[in-house]
RNA sequence: GUCCCCAUCGUCUAGAGGCCUAGGACACCUCCCUUUCACGGAGGCGACCGGGGUUCGACUCCCCGUGGGGACGCCA
């Protein structure tokens, strides 16, 4: 038998980091054993849903690369396969009529709901033998129940938090078409899972309530029950439930915010989910190890220090190429033209080590393209008069070297050393005067990198400075 | 309120009765490397929610508490 597993998300908002999780899983087991991976957009609720979000979650699958064997299938195009299966349901008597108003039905609520009880419909347009239905009312149309079992329970082996039991008691006759007969989506999930095929429902596990209801419909429709597996939900950083105050954010922020999407995928994969002690792996590494049996059943809050950690791994494993690309992109969203001096992937592999995320990669480097920002409290501290002639003279040296790290290291030692100098007693204030701040990687490659040229032309600007004239 | 789920270092987790003096990773601390900051290397700090059982033996199994979460829509 071929697994067939699906992610199922309503289009009324971007793709999450929760979502994301899920399809991850789902598209892992399809992978892990040969399967098909199918996604279908819920998009019964004509309120809330909206193409952008369609599109939103589509961008957000494409980016991280999970790629879908089938569809996307749309619900709203499915219309006239659950009608058909309503009409169905009505003739068999396996769902009715039901003429309650919504205010009569939220009256039915508060007072279960006062009298302790939990709230159910109580079943007064449900046909039984020899039972007298109430007198159809004039105007008002009717919504379609599935006819839920009394007695009994219903209990499946769920594949990540063991068996499910839940009493039919619990249970009432939820509805399964509106009044203006749209099929709701516990219905809806049930005719197509059944249709699709799917073997496994990997989901959220706010849907476990769902599950014995669907089981029913299932079963009143003669299909096969698939195999369940209800995945815990991810918390946010400050263990507070993700929602949209609470940083419930577009996997398409991580890509603003600039994570690689191999790193945000590892990091979902071992959320939840482990492997021994492994803990970096690549997406062909996670397709053969995933299984359900690993999955932990409680909730896992989001770690960005180790998404970071993560991240800085895979940028210092990226090809050159793909991030200079990338980089060249944030720079120019700064308002920077990465041109061609120096060159840009060199740049990177200079400081591609120093780094968590894409964004600080772009500003850490942007000096070398532009004026530097100058950091006023590293000046103060390193610019110190006594310094001027030292790198004066030093300034006279560079003009006449060859440009290379080696030489320009030479000469530097050696300006050093004539002075009786600590290497970085010179070395910082070059750096300040070169890159606008303190920190950098090591000085000489820095100036082998930026150029003779402008190398010079920055000497020369804080010199003046320095010398309280005017800049040049 | 009713039903359901969950519970190991701050965080993510390993652990399927003896391998546990509870392992790894992130974070944190110390030291080393060093031209500043990072990277890297070596150490360190740090947890089985509580109480009862079951058992020769419980982090592991059962029960009860406690705490957290979810669900109770003509939303999905």
């Amino acid at each position: 038998m071929t697994i067939r597993t699906r992610f199922a998300p309503s289009p009324t908002g971007y793709l999450h980091i929760g979502g994301a999780r899920t399809a991850l899983f789902s598209w892992a087991y399809a992978r892990r054993h040969q399967g098909r991976f199918v996604l279908r957009i819920e998009d019964t609720d004509l309120e809330r849903s909206t193409p952008e979000a369609v599109q939103a979650i589509l961008d957000g699958m494409q980016w991280l690369g999970l790629t879908w064997d089938e569809g996307p299938y749309y619900q709203m195009q499915r219309m006239d396969r659950y009608k058909e299966i309503i009409r169905q349901m009505l003739a068999d008597g396996s769902a009715y009529y039901c003429y309650c108003t919504r205010e009569e039905l939220d009256a039915m609520r508060e007072q279960q709901m006062q009298a302790g009880l939990k709230p159910r419909y109580d079943g007064r347009w449900r046909p039984e033998e020899g039972k007298v239905l109430p007198v159809v009312p004039e105007g008002i149309p009717p919504v379609v129940r599935f006819r839920n079992p009394l007695n009994g329970t219903v209990a499946w082996d769920d594949l990540v938090k063991g068996r499910i039991e839940i009493s039919n008691t619990e249970l009432d006759d939820f509805i399964i078409a509106r009044a203006d007969g749209t099929p709701t989506y516990n219905f809806c999930v049930v005719v197509d899972d059944w249709d699709m095929g799917i073997t496994h429902v990997i989901r959220g596990d706010d849907h476990v309530n769902n599950t014995p209801r669907q089981i029913n419909l299932l079963r009143a429709l003669g299909a096969e029950v698939p195999q369940y597996a209800h995945l815990s939900m991810i918390l946010g950083d400050d263990g507070q439930k993700l929602s949209k105050r609470h940083g419930a954010v577009s996997v398409m922020q991580y890509h603003e915010d600039g994570y690689l999407p191999e790193a945000v995928l590892n990091y979902l994969a071992r959320l939840g989910w482990s492997h021994g002690d492994d803990e970096i792996f690549d997406m062909r590494q996670f397709c053969e190890w995933f299984d359900l049996d690993h999955i932990t059943p409680s909730a896992a809050q989001f770690n960005t220090e180790k998404l970071n950690w993560l991240n800085a791994h895979y940028i210092r494993q990226a090809d050159l190429g793909r991030l200079a690309a990338d980089i060249r992109e944030r720079l120019q969203k700064r308002g920077i033209a990465a041109g061609d001096h120096p060159d840009l992937e060199s740049v990177i592999a200079l400081y591609r080590e120093r780094v968590q995320t894409l964004n600080e990669l772009a500003d850490s480097i942007a000096y070398f393209y532009h004026e530097p920002m100058m950091d006023e409290v590293a000046w103060e501290k390193h610019l110190t008069p006594d310094i001027i002639p030292v790198l004066r003279a030093l300034a006279g040296e560079l003009m006449v070297i060859d440009w290379t790290t080696e030489r320009i290291h030479a000469v530097i030692e050696q300006a050093v050393k004539s002075n009786g100098l600590k290497f970085p007693k010179v070395a910082m204030p070059l750096r300040v005067l070169l890159t606008g701040g303190a920190q950098s990687p090591s000085i000489d490659a820095v100036m082998a990198l930026l150029g003779q040229k402008e190398t010079l032309a920055r000497m020369e600007k804080g010199l003046s400075r320095l010398e309280k004239l005017p800049a040049v």
